[in-house]
This record gives C-alpha cells, structure tokens and sequence, in this order.
DNA sequence: GATTCTCCATACGCTTACGTATGCTTTATA
DNA sequence: TATAAAGCATACGTAAGCGTATGGAGAATC
C-alpha cells in the first residue's frame, strides 16, 4: 500500500462501486474516504462539494448508458442480428469501475430518491426504447407494444440478475425468437 | 386538522409512501414526524426504535407481496386464463396506503442497501417465480427460460410504469399471446 | 369528578456528516 | 536544492438524526 494520490476518476469509480454495494447513501465525503483509505480533505480537493460530486458521477454515467449499448451494434447491418445482439447485451454488464454487474439497477435505485437522476434516467430510457422501436420498424414490426416489452423485459433482467447469475441472454434471446416468429409468419 | 391520535398503522402507512416519494432514506423517526405533523415521541411510543419499525413494514409488504397477487388468480381454474389474468396483474398497483403505483419497485430500491429487505424480496421472488414455472408447466411449456422472461417482464414492466402511465397488461398480454402461439404450434 | 392510562411534546447528550480553514507533506518547477 | 504548487490531514462550528427521560394533555374508567 504505497501512498497513492488520488485522481478525480479514483474518486467517481470508488462512488459507484458504493452505489452498487451499499446505495445512493453511500455517496458521501467521509463514507467514501474511509472506503478509500484516506479523508475528506482529500474529497475536498477534488470537488466541490458532494451535490457536485454526485453530479459528475450521473454525468459520466449518463454518457455511457446510450452508447455502450448502442454503438457496437451498429457494425451489424442486419437489422435482425442487430436485434439478436442487443438481445444479448443484457446479459453484459459494466465494467467495473462503474460498478459492475448492478450498475444500472443501483442508478434506478437511486433515481428514486434524486430528480436529477430520476430525469437522467428518463432520457436514456427514451433514447434507448426508440433505437429499439427504430430497430423493429426497420424489421418490419409496427406494434408498438414490442418496443415496451422488450426494453421493460431488458429492465427486469438487469434486475434479476444483479442476484443470480442466470443468464440474461438466454430469456432475451427466446423473447426475440418469438418476436421473430411473429415476424416469420407475417 | 383535528388533534388526531396515531396508530401504528398509520406510521406504516406513511413510512410506504415516503419510501415511495423520497426513498428509503425518508424512512426516519424525525421526518416520518413532520409528514405527520407530529413529533418522534410518537413513534417512539409506538416503535422500539427505527430498526423495528422498518422490519414492521418489511413484514407487512411480504405478508401481502404473494397473496396479493396470486391469491384472486387460484380461483380461476383455467391455466391458460390463469396466466393471463396474471399479465393484466402487472399493471394493477398496490393500494394508496402501501405507496400506491411504485410501491414494489421502491421495496426493490430499499433491498439494495439492506441485506434483511434484499433477502425478504428474494423469498418473494421465489415463491412467484415457481409459481409461474407451475402455471406454464400445467399448460404444456417447460422451457425454463420462459418463467424468467415472465417474471422479469414483468419487473421492468412495474419499473417502466413507475413514470409513465402506459398500460403494462398491454405490453404483458403481448408477450402471453407470443408465448401461447408458441403453444398452439406445439 | 378524581384517577389512571394512553399518547404526545420537549429537552438532553450522542453520533455522523457537512463544508471551511489552516497547516503539513509530497511532488514538481525554477 | 530552494521554492512553489498540489494533494492530503486535522480541527473547527453547524446541522440532522438517534434514543432516553420526563412531564403534560386527553381519554377512559371507576
């Protein structure tokens, strides 16, 4: 343990890794100080204070949450392997200097008790269920009610699995094949 | 504004809601207090201490979490109407005195910094997802990911639904039409 | 109508977190 | 290597919540 000087980065990560494990009532000065192996003056420095601090973390989220989803998928031309994959991309989860396996989940949590939050998650929920109804149309499925149950189904597997470690991909994948069954017979 | 007396129920009462509206961090002696008008020597009176009164309320919510929802259901002989009266029951929510609409996903919240509220919701969990896996059984369905794709559906559908006030048995009766055509074809 | 019991208000000491201020180390720069 | 700057520790005063204890107001009972 060498006495290590602390980015702004080292920071957020250890803020999310707080979220995830012990909730929005972590992210405070001193809790994570200690979780850090060092004090608030140090917190202090680097921040504001911890509205800011709080603010910087949704931010970062908040610039990943659509695009990591998204952008790989988008190599794909078939629309219904881009289907497939984003499928699939529920059983991924962050990495974990964002708090891995239950990142969004603690974000929703935490949404519950923060606008600002709350209003950061409605964006990307709304970017994210119009790539998907963007994504159906382009197969050729027009009823709005799959846009929903499919992202609300991604929702509760994130939710689900931030206990077990089922696999998400497996569920997702079969609601896609009925999906795409719906499809084959149109 | 009567000088009213309280009952344990209503500081329950008013313990859902305010975990409903502020989240779990509302669910304190002194706040709980203002929302009431009142002072914490009334809770004190009616609680041994903080700890007890969230256990009170942990206890009441499991008491209701299963019964509440399947218990109508078994009256239904039907499988197949028993599982679509199930899908309309993802977009019924819980009455005004146990925090109304967001009720089930602010418990899920709370679980994600208390051990003793994750451990009741996963008993919960449980106990309705074998009670699908049972339903889809008796239909005729043992593919096992079709339990977990209901029941997380489901989830997200309660968490979507917490904002907008879009029809989840809508989105949930969808996915049963998908999974009996699955049926029929079998 | 006096007494008892229920329920609530208030005041206390304790803890934890806040944000500020001030100084002590390191690391960088001249 | 002297000096400055960056990064952290520590010590305030303030605020909010805890749980206790004690007293007072209302309701029930006799």
């Amino acid at each position: 343990m060498a006495k290590n000087r602390l980015s702004p980065e080292d920071w957020l990560s250890a803020g999310f890794r707080a979220l995830s494990t012990d909730g929005p009532n972590a992210l405070k000065a001193e809790p994570l100080a200690r979780r850090l192996g060092t004090t608030k003056g140090s917190f202090y420095w680097h921040f504001e204070d911890v509205p800011t601090f709080q603010a910087a973390m949704l931010q970062l989220w908040e610039d990943r949450a659509y695009v990591a989803v998204v952008e790989d998928l988008n190599k794909e031309p078939n629309p219904i392997k881009r289907l497939r994959a984003l499928a699939s991309a529920a059983a991924e989860s962050a990495p974990e200097e964002f708090g891995g396996k239950g990142a969004e989940p603690s974000i929703r949590a935490w949404a519950r008790e923060s606008q600002t939050v709350a209003k950061a998650v409605k964006r990307i929920d709304d970017l994210r269920m119009s790539y998907v109804r963007d994504l159906l149309t382009e197969i050729g499925l027009t009823n709005s009610e799959l846009t929903r149950l499919l992202y609300g189904a991604f929702i509760g597997m994130q939710e689900l699995s931030t206990r077990d470690d089922e696999s998400n991909s497996d569920a997702m994948g079969t609601l896609v094949d009925l999906i795409l069954a719906l499809y084959e017979d149109a």
